[in-house]
DNA sequence: ACCTCTCATGGAAACGTTTCCAGTAGCCCC
DNA sequence: GGGGCTACTGGAAACGTTTCCATGAGAGGT
């Protein structure tokens, strides 16, 4: 038993000390003259060592800087414990809250996260799926850009998938792929509730582009309004694509077309912000001239003057269900319909009542 | 020759066709009918494989939904071609901005980024890097929240470290780790002599808590106002954690203690939103009564009223060019000081000439 | 016809783990 | 004192790649 005390030790020590490489199981088994089996039952936690063997080969990793290569475990184990995830952009506020949400679940559970933006190409997003599973993630959770098929495809190549703060358009959902959404249209709801209660009847609906859960805000504001009796005028309600220019082009068309809206409820951060340049361009007061309410509560909502009303989307609970739906319960999966977590509607001051006329 | 075509063709489709797991190169081979080695030639790109095989090659690993194993190459090959990305928080905009550059080149570069949040805290900083050293990255890129000693260590036990966005206090950085930062002193400065020239003469300056480049900036700040012959008033230099609280909690000391300051220069942009916040809860017209600027130029910047002067930071530039550094250019790593990235003054409507005495 | 050179190919040995399976002690209980 | 425990340990076989090396077959030069 003693003579096994440092046998090899000066094998052992020359890996990890002197070259660059990094040094082995079989340097530290080496080094503490115990069997690489032994030293795996210590790092893997698995199976039973005697204190004392444990101590040595605890030194002996100590003395050669020895770190387990997640390589090697998995292969052997057969999963990289590891996730995907697929945004459009982490430059947007929602998907860095979901990222971060994501980020602290996946912390928990001591997966690392292999994070890719596809700016919102179904193609990017098509080979990033081809390279996470590459990697052999566990799961990937998704803010899909809208290409059913894709996915489809991706669903059935990979492990898992969930879906995140969108699911895909259109009522036929891929099957098995659970999504974890907010309640849009529970929140576009209350926006609407909100404008029509303070006496708005001309309303502007500044939308996403078809895809995406932008159908399900159109339609939640068209129902609201309906329920309550106010008309729809198709001339109101305008989708833009998600982007900067596109936006504003949407915004500035309609506060100019109908100078008559009192109101504007815009279906996204970007959406909003336009219609607050739009409106400060037009020269036209907010809330005297125009109310404007937004989905999406971002941090300059409180620093725009006034301060903008908007609807949050918890994005990083959302993101948090995601990791924790796609790790902890995959027998929960795909059971049912989309998780809905609840918006909350933050009242500030830029919605009051209409003005007779504008101009 | 011939014989070999569809040699155990019906054992090979029977992986990957009917159970879960993903097909291996040798479920390939056998289908194909060729050894391993031609396959593993095949998807690798080296050595010579003759069309015929090739095609046939790639018509079986279609077939079977064949996939590369990362984990089986990254083993072999020592390496898992990824590269690790440790920043304070996803959710701030400049970071955010990072992490868009980081994965923009490294996409270019058919790496993976694993990307984690430390929330600032050295000891979740270096348990990421012990992960990521287990996950066998090829290197990382760190905005780094201060403790040198855990970064001297970690820059020790991972092959390549490079510093993005911000770098160690203190002068003694630690050696061989090259950093790709926004010229903060340059920014700072542009922002103080167009302050001054405004006529101002009692600047405000809120600063970040000690650590980070927050020393640079308070030092850029004071040696502008030197060099232009401006008395620096210890009074107006206040420091407050990165924090929201912190931020108005000091902005709100401030500006209440010192009624007679004209202008104030937020280094970033919590600080800048908390000098806003303030500024309005205070009843002080901008830039009427204050002028305020501050350092990142943030999406909200341009949405308040009125729109703030900043100078922007080229955070995706950063990022950017910290991966290239770290992944193209391992020779020129660790030469010289750091790579300094310019920074842009936006001028909007916050700041204007002093009002001759507050209140 | 022979030698040599190149190209195409397969076998086999790594790479660093985990885990099954034996094997060796020491121990308690009859 | 023997039979079964249990606790601990090491050998060896995977896991899916890449790559070295050997082999074989044509091609081209003499």
């Amino acid at each position: 038993m003693a003579a096994r005390i440092g046998r090899r030790s000066t094998e052992g020590a020359n890996r990890g000390m002197t070259d660059g490489r990094p040094a082995t199981i079989k340097d530290v088994a080496a080094s503490a003259g115990v069997g690489i089996a032994t030293v795996s039952r210590v790092f893997s936690g698995a199976g039973s060592v005697s204190a004392a063997t444990r101590e040595r080969v605890l030194a002996a990793a100590r003395a050669l800087d020895y770190r387990p290569s997640a390589l090697g475990r998995g292969l052997k184990t057969g999963g990289s414990g590891g996730i995907g995830l697929v945004v459009p952009d982490v430059t947007d506020p929602f998907c860095a809250e979901l990222v971060a949400g994501v980020l602290a679940c996946a912390r928990t559970l001591g997966e690392h996260v292999i994070v890719d933006a596809a700016g919102g190409d179904p193609a990017r997003e098509a080979e990033i799926v081809e390279r996470l599973t590459e990697q052999r993630v566990d799961g990937i959770i998704a803010m899909p850009a809208g290409d059913e098929a894709d996915w489809r495809a991706a669903a059935r190549v990979c492990s898992s998938v969930v879906f995140a703060g969108r699911a895909l358009a259109g009522p036929p959902r891929v099957p098995g792929v659970p999504s974890v959404l907010a309640d849009d249209a529970g929140g576009v709801r209350s926006l609407t509730e909100y404008l029509a209660g303070l006496g708005h009847r001309r309303i502007g609906f500044l939308g996403a582009a078809p895809g995406g859960s932008a159908r399900v805000r159109e339609r939640a504001f068209r129902d609201t309004l309906a329920q309550l009796g106010v008309p729809v005028e198709e001339d109101l309600v305008v989708a833009a694509r998600p982007a900067r220019d596109a936006a504003y082009a949407a915004a500035a068309g309609l506060l100019q077309r109908r100078a008559d809206v009192t109101a504007v409820l815009a279906a996204g951060h970007l959406l909003g912000e336009a219609a607050v340049l739009v409106a400060r361009e037009l020269d036209l007061r907010v809330p005297a001239d125009v109310s404007i309410a937004m989905v999406d509560d971002v941090a300059w909502a409180e620093l725009c003057d006034p301060p903008l009303t908007a609807v949050a989307r918890p994005g990083r609970d959302i993101g948090y269900r995601a990791c924790e739906l796609l790790l902890r319960e995959p027998g929960r999966r795909g059971r049912a319909g989309p998780v809905l977590l609840p918006t909350e509607l933050v009242v500030r001051g830029s919605c009051g009542p209409p003005r007779a006329q504008r101009r």
